[in-house]
DNA sequence: TGTACATCAGTGAACGCGCGTTCACTGATGTAC
DNA sequence: TGTACATCAGTGAACGCGCGTTCACTGATGTAC
């Protein structure tokens, strides 16, 4: 009995791996159940022993990808961030590795644009994924010496999101790599981390 | 003839502006041909005698909305724009007013993370669309008699973008106005605007 | 240890529905004589 | 000016398709005795 709830718990957790990064790319309604099931290496009647619909799954992918996210905020400003970490959280974010890696990275630039399309549970669970990685980011500005540290989280948080989602709407890879320089440029000299 | 042909193009523009506004707000697939021309007080049938499939409504449609946006630009930052332009333009782009009217207002805030999904045309027209609103932006900043305006120009709109999409994307309006206003405070700032 | 039974994750055919697109048509309007 | 004809924007029924969801089933695994 255990070993069969531990499997199914496993299934899941594929499944839902699988939708996280299929809804990174595609967006919300960018994968049918039946694609999914199948990239999970099923066939898409099991999905309901699972899910109890396709909105409470993509429900449950939003957390799953904001837990992902949190992961990474945590690695650079956890419990007690260094003075640097601010900065090199920046550097990530806006790399050209983070954004080759639409699939794993952050859901803030593909997604935020659209929940006000979402399911209510997607879209509830959203809005906390996105406070809570502020309030991280509102964390390292302040063990940075950073002062209102809550207003300028939201700032750097906005310049963030939006350089990533201009740069991947870019035709041209040139412009995608101007807009994740300038401002990553512009971040370090406003936050004064040179 | 003459006034046929001038029905034409005035239907034609009505589909397309209710498209435009349908778009805005439920993002490239979020209206359907029959929704759509209902919306223009036609029948689904007609479609097809303005536009050559859904795709090229789409395009098109995108296209209608940077023609609206660079209308908005031009207000502020025309051929000659004043050092005051840059400063007015933030305060409206992040304005609750402009919070309020997703279905008028800019379409990036909305669309520019779902780029990867639109038909190539569509997407293509819209990478054209971002890089002229930056331009814009370049020509306001350097009009405000800033150094490096291109790179500066990138930096801007992504806070603007990014600000605009997360307080949309927020389930309590309080956290939304705290995005518009902490971006607003800051770019003012960064841009010594006061 | 061996056997009979219960459970339940996963299968795959079937459903109703909304979608984009097609097409034969209608009827108002513009043109030719 | 009046009549016959051509054009074509718009109508509405019909199509094939992919979707989310349901459901009777299978067969591997865990439990009881």
């Amino acid at each position: 009995m255990a070993d069969k709830s531990a499997h199914k718990a496993r299934t899941r957790a594929r499944i839902l791996d699988e939708a996280a990064g299929a809804i990174r790319t595609g967006g919300t309604q960018g994968v049918s159940v039946a694609e999914l099931m199948k990239r999970a290496g099923l066939t898409h009647g099991g999905f309901y022993a699972h899910f109890s619909s396709r909105d409470d799954l993509v429900a449950h992918a939003v957390d799953r990808m904001f837990q992902d996210s949190a992961g990474m905020l945590d690695r650079y400003l956890g419990d007690r961030p260094d003075a640097g970490g601010i900065g090199a959280l920046i550097d990530y974010y806006l790399s050209e590795y983070a954004y080759r890696r639409v699939e794993q990275g952050c859901p803030l630039p593909g997604l935020s644009g659209e929940t006000g399309r979402m399911p209510p549970a997607a879209r509830d669970r959203f809005a906390l994924g996105v406070t809570a990685f502020r309030d991280g980011i509102a964390r390292g500005l302040a063990a940075a010496g950073k002062a209102d540290s809550d207003a300028l989280a939201h700032s750097v948080l906005a310049e963030l999101v939006g350089a990533m989602t201009l740069a991947r709407s870019m035709a041209q890879e040139v412009d995608a790599i101007a807009f994740l320089d300038a401002s990553r440029r512009a971040l370090r000299a406003r936050l004064d981390l040179e």
